[in-house]
DNA sequence: TATCTGACGATAG
DNA sequence: CCTATCGCCAGAT
């Protein structure tokens, strides 16, 4: 038996999953992969994802953006018609 | 095996 | 609303 696949793969696919317009936060893709609570550990994987993977669809907790990557990021969003408010992306 | 790191989260002040 | 601090997890060294 094995493991489950490993943690930077699930993420992949967690975040892949994430269409247009979506976004999700780094705790949110921790649960779906099955390890609550690893918000961080996520955000580690997604520091050295892929360049395909939709990483700007994934915000922090509070809505904000990835640190250091928020004007990219927010940039992005708004492309998919996301509406970020002063660097954060609206709450409801 | 031990310790440190970090694109986080929640709470306290 | 803001910053500061502690707690959390998986990976890297």
């Amino acid at each position: 038996m094995n493991r489950a696949v490993p943690f930077p793969e699930a993420v992949n696919r967690a975040v892949r999953a994430l269409r247009p317009g979506e976004v999700a936060s780094y705790g949110e893709i921790a649960e779906d992969v099955g390890a609550p609570g690893a918000a961080r550990a996520v955000g580690n994987v997604l520091a050295g994802c892929d360049p395909t993977l939709p990483w700007w669809r994934v915000v922090r907790a509070d809505g904000r953006m990835a640190v250091g990557k928020e004007e990219d990021q927010a940039r992005r969003l708004r492309a998919e018609g996301v509406d970020v408010r002063d660097g954060r992306v609206r709450i409801r």
